[in-house]
DNA sequence: TACGAGTGAGACGCTCGCGTCTCAAATCAG
DNA sequence: CTGATTTGAGACGCGAGCGTCTCACTCGTA
């Protein structure tokens, strides 16, 4: 249930409660028992889909391996976390609820910066590439990637496989 | 004055109208004199970043020339609009102002598909890069640039040249 | 059958932001 | 200086969505 409610948000970042609820097959009464608030429900839906994404760079084990088959692990666990998750970076946060997300994520994306000046140490990945930039890129990406899909212009597996294309083209180094 | 409000705006997606009226220094009267509605306000703004976006396209003339030359107009161009409306991307619409978007800029994308294609049939690009992605890798590319100044992760400057080096990296064909 | 937990339907009050209006002050043109 | 236009300040009604509550219904279980 708390899945049909957050595919809906993702679809439509100011849907009402009233309307997450029809969207979710259940009664308005029950949604509130769920969640008290809407900022809570917001708030906890998002703060999933940053487990989840810390998850997946785990479990790509971006520090170990060669940087660009550690890349690679990573950009195919958060390709398939865009289909999921993407759109609800859309989602307007307060500002409290922003910051705890970071903090939830800071150790994960600097464990993304490391494997970025890893890989330009090593000579794999291009040394201009920033690697702050890489951490906008993936975050848009992700949600370029959803709303791709959204709008039709994309399928699901080509979105995926694109992002992870871009990824490496950036900063693949080739001489 | 409607610089201001849209600076504001993009900053805060959801603000209210008093709080644009706070950050255009101007009273909540003079700002429904000069918007009708908070839906006209932010319909007019968007209207104005899709002529902007036309225009950008446009004057990057990106049927002429090399391939290689047009795109990198085009990204240059695009870079320098991204700083001003790249977070306008994110105001959540009415459908029908954002279908009168897409049919705004629908030929503006057009033309960009073929300068994809173009470059491709040239043996410039790669040919495995679907026109689609690179559209959404446009707009969401230039809502990150000015996602990440907003956070201060990235000066203007950066993330301009970090975009356009993605567009060109991930595009190019190199034997 | 009887009981209890969970659900749906709907009423209710409340807050908040929208949009309108009025009037006084300020600005500007002649 | 005078009249016209624009602006700001603030009151006001309105509607929408939130969150609470109650009550009847429906299950699964004993």
């Amino acid at each position: 249930m708390a899945a049909s409610v957050a595919r809906h948000l993702a679809l439509a970042p100011a849907a009402s409660m009233p309307e997450l609820a029809a969207a979710a097959g259940i009664s308005r009464a029950t949604l509130f028992r769920r969640f008290p608030s809407r900022a809570a429900l917001v708030a906890e839906l998002c703060q999933a889909a940053a487990e989840a994404f810390v998850r997946a760079v785990q479990d790509a084990a971006p520090d170990d391996g060669s940087p660009v088959q550690a890349l690679e692990r990573v950009v195919e666990g958060l390709g398939r976390l865009a289909a999921v998750v993407g759109l609800l970076g859309l989602q307007p946060l307060q500002e409290h609820v922003e910051a705890a997300l970071l903090e939830q994520t800071a150790a994960t994306e600097e464990s993304l910066r490391r494997l970025v000046r890893r890989g330009q140490e090593s000579g794999d990945f291009r040394v201009e590439v920033d690697p702050e930039w890489v951490l906008t890129m993936l975050t848009w990406l992700m949600v370029g990637a959803a709303d791709g899909v959204r709008l039709g212009r994309l399928t699901t597996a080509a979105a995926q496989t694109h992002l992870a294309a871009t990824l490496t083209a950036t900063l693949h180094r080739r001489p």
